[in-house]
DNA sequence: TCGAATTCATACTTGCTTGGTAGGAATTAT
DNA sequence: ATAATTCCTACCAAGCAAGTATGAATTCGA
């Protein structure tokens, strides 16, 4: 029931995309993205030109260039993100709402492994289709900020400071170990 | 998110071999089942040994011989199941319960991903470590008698006829257009 | 005791998917 | 003009999924 690492990487990036924004810096490069979370540079540099074609990032090109995300972060859900990059939701394709096909078992009716598996895609996508990337921003950030930590892309680096005011900025860079 | 075939289809073996213990029959040959589900023998015949080594089945071999259930219905959950051929059910390895993989992410405890995902692998784990086989089982048999429906492998196939008394088997089968 | 029917064990195959690299073109700020 | 970025496309190596194939071991009925 594996997320493929694609998946996951989409979602990161959403993800920080979205708290840089709320801290005042819109966009982000590949590959101040890549640095934060590890990540292979020209791996994710397709996956966002993915997510820019369908609609949750758009994109700034040549020098200074950057991603930022192209629709309000409470209209972005998860689940349609993940079934963008790694297909439907569901278990089994006899219980997907998306891309249902129909499964090889004689009486679907009376199929005891579809009940049981839808019940599994609806708990699933009962996380995912409800989260907004609006909600998990604001968890983070408010974790980040009760434990005094700073996201890494807010921190110096390579000569690119912070667009926060400064007394906010200090305010929250505490430390990192 | 998908369950694989292999996955799929020893949750189908164990469920069937299930009804047909209930209903009196307590062994099934892997023919029938790959017959009654329209599965390749060869391959189910490889997942059944996998379910006989971890204790879920047990075997007769020869002439006459086949699989029947190794332990309680009520003791049969489904997340172990899939732990056993798919392995974890978490989404990411870093949000797994049986088996944490620490992730890439440079600070697990403000991971907005890792939440989330945490949040995906408890719903999914609490559908399917908290169904046992026995309740599935009872479930699909009421919708069957409610519909006056008769599995398939208790229907007169190759001489084989069912165990079941003859006036209950009556009651229930009545047609498969 | 023989033959048929089954499970058991192991090796192999075929195509697809994952998780990337590589190279360069197009665009933009300075 | 140049440096830095995004964009585009092709490629690739390894592993995995979903089986096939072959035959041995076991067990029954005749």
């Amino acid at each position: 029931m594996r997320l493929s690492k694609r998946g996951e990487y989409a979602l990161r990036a959403l993800i920080d995309i979205g708290i840089a924004s709320e801290l005042g810096r819109p966009m982000l490069q590949v590959s101040e993205l890549a640095a934060k979370e590890k990540l292979p540079v020209k791996f994710l540099e397709q996956i966002l030109t993915q997510l820019k074609a369908a609609g949750y990032v758009k994109s700034k090109r040549g020098k200074l260039g950057g991603y930022s995300l192209a629709k309000r972060m409470d209209r972005i859900r998860f689940g349609p993100v993940i079934r963008l990059i790694d297909g439907p939701l569901a278990p089994i394709p006899c219980v997907s709402q998306t891309s249902y096909v129909r499964c090889t078992c004689p009486d679907e009716i009376h199929c005891g492994l579809r009940m049981l598996m839808l019940d599994v895609r609806n708990a699933i996508a009962k996380v995912l289709d409800r989260y907004t990337l609006a909600e998990i921003v604001e968890i983070t950030l408010r974790k980040l900020r009760r434990d005094k930590v700073t996201p890494l892309f807010l921190q110096p680096s390579k000569g690119l400071v912070p667009i926060l005011p400064p007394e906010l900025t200090r305010k929250i860079i505490v430390s990192r170990n």
